[in-house]
DNA sequence: AGTATATGTTCCGCGTTTAGACAAATTCAT
DNA sequence: ATGAATTTGTCTAAACGCGGAACATATACT
């Protein structure tokens, strides 16, 4: 039951009916895909006329393609199979880390075109601009058979206001109020959209096109590393908030005395289940200090603490399971707000899920108010998945697909 | 940028569009009326013609009525105004707690007609449901002139489907599964809805009808009484969740090794701040423990421990302060993670605002991650607004305004 | 009394869905 | 091979609703 709001509303216009009927066949057709205009009319319940028209006016827009002629079950005259034209355009993402910065072609689908690469990130951000914009170029003519590229996605792990452009706030990079989206756009050429990386990690996880991941109404994408990002998901669409900054369950505390957050504050759940903070109780010092350079420390990551976990070392196994505990109760704080119908869990721990699961899981249930919701589904997305790159090429292919603004 | 459900959606018929304007015109009237014809074509920007057939649809169904025409500003033929039709109906509206149940009748704008009445709350369902058709058809009896009763919509102090009528969980009133609904409509021969109170909170801001509350999109309402329960508004609606469980933010940890909560866990935001954690504070030992019934600590309430906190008690004030200090705590948790619009908070507490306003606030900055979120605006709701009946009136009472599903 | 102006109604044009007919294409039975 | 049955895709007419403009009605000012 939604309200109108009166100071903020679309009429429905004479061609509204139209424009809605036409996204929902484009994303029919991008679900079913290849798909008959029969199919198409019986999917939505119209007559294969309207169906028909629908499609001609894709068509024209070239926004798919008739494809070859179908294979006819029983008997009949044989369809003409609709497909996405993701031909010759792509799009390019982009991932920026705090120490390490990655790119990625794909098509219009979000179906990855050629390796990922990366480079180190540089935090002047006029230099990275420069080096982000010559690697694009050298990507695109590298790849020149996948064809023109429709605009560039970018991830940030920070605040962004997407409207502006802006980066407004990036802790790990030293970024306060920069404008990454223009001066990006100007370079290349190209449009340019930029997004917070735990929101471009929940649109990655809408917008899939891969069938084993359902498109859930209601979800959540936590992404544990350097620090803990949330994207959530309602009603289809990501939650913004009223400054862009909705989900930052990362500094909801489990214990408002506990250990100090980069955030400034006390007990976030940030400090207790990122990396950082896994690896400080491993090595048992607070490493935001200014800790000694030795050699060990300093290189020393999450991924080496797990391996270490599994060769047997108790201390390792130790912080794992104690993060694995913390990850579960924190977790429990989101289930309980949001009621999501999935959540999905991203970064270098989730390599250790088969070990941590089942702590994470009781952890869960102790603090979970409903069995329903200790028993949420927990989906691990692996790096190899690349979420965050998913997320922001997502920015530039998904807006073709969306609903229309109506009532 | 919304994802349309390629398993759930809603194709646009012929007559769709109307559907939308219908409701567009409906709402609009709500919120401005006495308006005419002409200020509705002004306001949806459609022409005269096409608001007047609107109209006369609306007026075939008597949603809304033809009043006296208005003056006329300058020059020219004068106005008919259009009103909402809330004449000869009425809604009621139950609000069931731990010890007291309230009922209030409205018309179907919301606005109170009679007196709130209520009773002791009886735990055994029969007997309440009972007394509950008993007193609410004497209500209508007395209140004859205020015409036929289009439904009862409840509010209830915990878990609900109201899908299908059922309470799941309601701690306070140690009810399990029990169906609500259909005895008492049965009981009634009106339709019944039921609802979560916090929920219903949050509903009650989202369709005011008082200009001064302007209906924010996105917004939360927080409820501070017995237990804390939170109502989560997106986009013009109340978050559900997968199981109707969203919005326990109540059950969020300011410190998982705090006082015991009565979900069970420990160191809830509720544990701190819920009434019985303030008194509990004031009188030094724990009243979830099994307590001397002695004359004062059995009936003293929070309003009488800030009746002496004004009058100078020195550790009533103390315990105030920091129910304040944490209350200020878990709001930064709720904006946190959802970045409201406003905060509306309600609960007897509220009394004492002009109090520990100062203190909720800059707890509530120490842990805000933004300059915005420290500065979200909160609303203070008294208890004179009822809000808890009024979201159980709007139950009944804004389905029929709501927008249309589409797409 | 005449003019200007605002409101509300009516009529026609056009876009879109709805319904149904029809041609094209294909398989199966004869 | 031929015809019937079936499916796909197109086309036409009808129904419905917005878009635009003309028209009648009502009021104020000159």
């Amino acid at each position: 039951m939604r309200k109108i709001n009166p100071h903020d509303f679309k009429v429905a216009r004479r061609g509204t009916s139209r424009e809605i009927n036409r996204q929902i066949a484009l994303n029919l057709i991008r679900a079913h895909q290849p798909v008959s205009r029969a199919d198409l009319a019986r999917l939505m319940g119209v007559r294969r006329g309207v169906a028909s028209l629908l499609v001609s006016e894709l068509l024209s827009e070239s926004l798919i393609f008739e494809g070859a002629l179908g294979e006819s079950v029983g008997r009949g005259r044989r369809p003409t199979f609709l497909y996405i034209d993701s031909r010759q355009r792509c799009v390019v993402g982009v991932d920026i880390r705090a120490t390490r910065t990655y790119i990625m072609v794909t098509d219009l689908l979000g179906r990855q075109l050629g390796v990922v690469s990366n480079f180190q990130t540089n935090r002047e951000v006029d230099v990275l601009i420069q080096e982000l914009a010559r690697r694009i170029k050298q990507v695109l003519t590298d790849y020149k058979e996948v064809g023109a590229c429709e605009g560039v996605g970018v991830s940030v792990p920070g605040m962004v206001d997407p409207g502006k452009g802006r980066v407004l706030h990036a802790p790990t990079l030293s970024w306060r109020d920069i404008n990454l989206r223009d001066p990006l756009a100007v370079a290349l050429g190209i449009p340019v959209h930029i997004e917070n990386s735990g929101k471009a990690c929940a649109l990655a996880q809408v917008w899939a096109t891969r069938s084993d991941v359902i498109a859930s109404g209601n979800s959540c994408f936590v992404s544990i590393s350097d620090g803990v990002g949330v994207g959530v998901v309602v009603n289809g669409e990501v939650l913004r908030g009223r400054h862009n900054t909705a989900g930052e369950f990362g500094h909801v505390p489990l214990s408002i005395d506990g250990p100090r957050c980069s955030c400034g504050a006390t007990g976030c759940w940030e400090a207790y289940v990122s990396n950082l903070a896994t690896l400080s109780r491993y090595f048992g010092h607070d490493l935001s200090e200014p800790r000694p350079r030795d050699s060990e420390t300093a290189t020393f990551t999450v991924e080496d603490l797990i391996a270490r976990a599994r060769a047997g070392d108790a201390k390792a196994l130790a912080a794992l399971n104690s993060t694995a505990r913390y990850l579960g109760l924190g977790l429990a704080s989101i289930i309980n707000a949001l009621d999501p119908g999935r959540v999905y869990i991203g970064g270098e721990i989730t390599t250790a899920w088969s070990l941590i699961e089942p702590i994470v899981r009781s952890a869960l249930r102790e603090r979970t108010l409903t069995e329903f919701g200790g028993a949420t589904e927990i989906h691990v997305v692996p790096a190899e998945d690349h979420p965050r790159l998913r997320g922001a090429v997502a920015l530039v292919a998904a807006p073709a697909f969306a609903a229309p603004m109506v009532a």
